[in-house]
DNA sequence: TAAGTATTTAACTAATAGGTTAATTATATC
DNA sequence: GATATAATTAACCTATTAGTTAAATACTTA
């Protein structure tokens, strides 16, 4: 439980898990919404796949991130953030690429 | 939210939201359960009142320690505290704390 | 196969966390 | 007022965290 509390205790993955409520991601793409090197966020989310709140799965030269949704916690933060002032827009975020991912199919 | 989860990240912070379940106890008496240096178990105290986790109140020389009842992340605990092999035996224990001091006053 | 892109790992640095012992503050008691 | 007790603060040490840049790995494509 550790794990986890040290995962959700940075505001960075907290909006890692935000942006991933309504969508998968890739790596890239997450990191290119933070305003940090690639290695540095790389570490988020290896943090936050320790502590089974993410998981990673890799197609072709892509690793592709979602929530892992059956975790009490990640589904926590999911109803947390919609109370935290930076939460809501990053979901609305999240929706909205859900939405261009499906119209591209 | 940050200084909530990571005042929770720790075992020892949640063992003590777990002592303080039932009841309330003086620093001196959270100490005696740990252990650990005073000055080391009164630093996680302090992290756990600037989480707003728990209060103290000073009574003489004594600090009495008590758990922020209307505090969502401290129920929360007392709620995941009876699903950790750790958890539960320490929420007995602070019952029988609890008992204690009721007969003595 | 060479060159480019996506991602992670390695090596390093600065700041933070978690412990120690010694000293301090505040209260109680003789 | 001197002494004992409860608790915190101060000063210090070590380990961990969170970031950096450079290098390595894995895949794609010309």
């Amino acid at each position: 439980m550790n794990d986890t509390f040290q995962a959700l205790s940075s505001t960075v993955r907290r909006k890692i898990l935000a942006y991933l409520s309504k969508t998968d991601l890739t790596a890239g793409e997450i990191s290119d919404r933070f305003e940090m090197s690639k290695p540095a966020l790389s570490k988020h989310l290896s943090i936050l796949m320790n502590a089974g709140l993410i998981q990673g799965d890799k197609k072709g030269q892509f690793v592709h991130y979602s929530l892992v949704k059956e975790n009490l916690f990640a589904n926590m933060n999911d109803f947390l953030v919609n109370f935290c002032p930076q939460g809501r827009p990053l979901k609305m975020e999240s929706a909205e690429l859900a939405k261009n991912k499906n119209s591209s199919e």
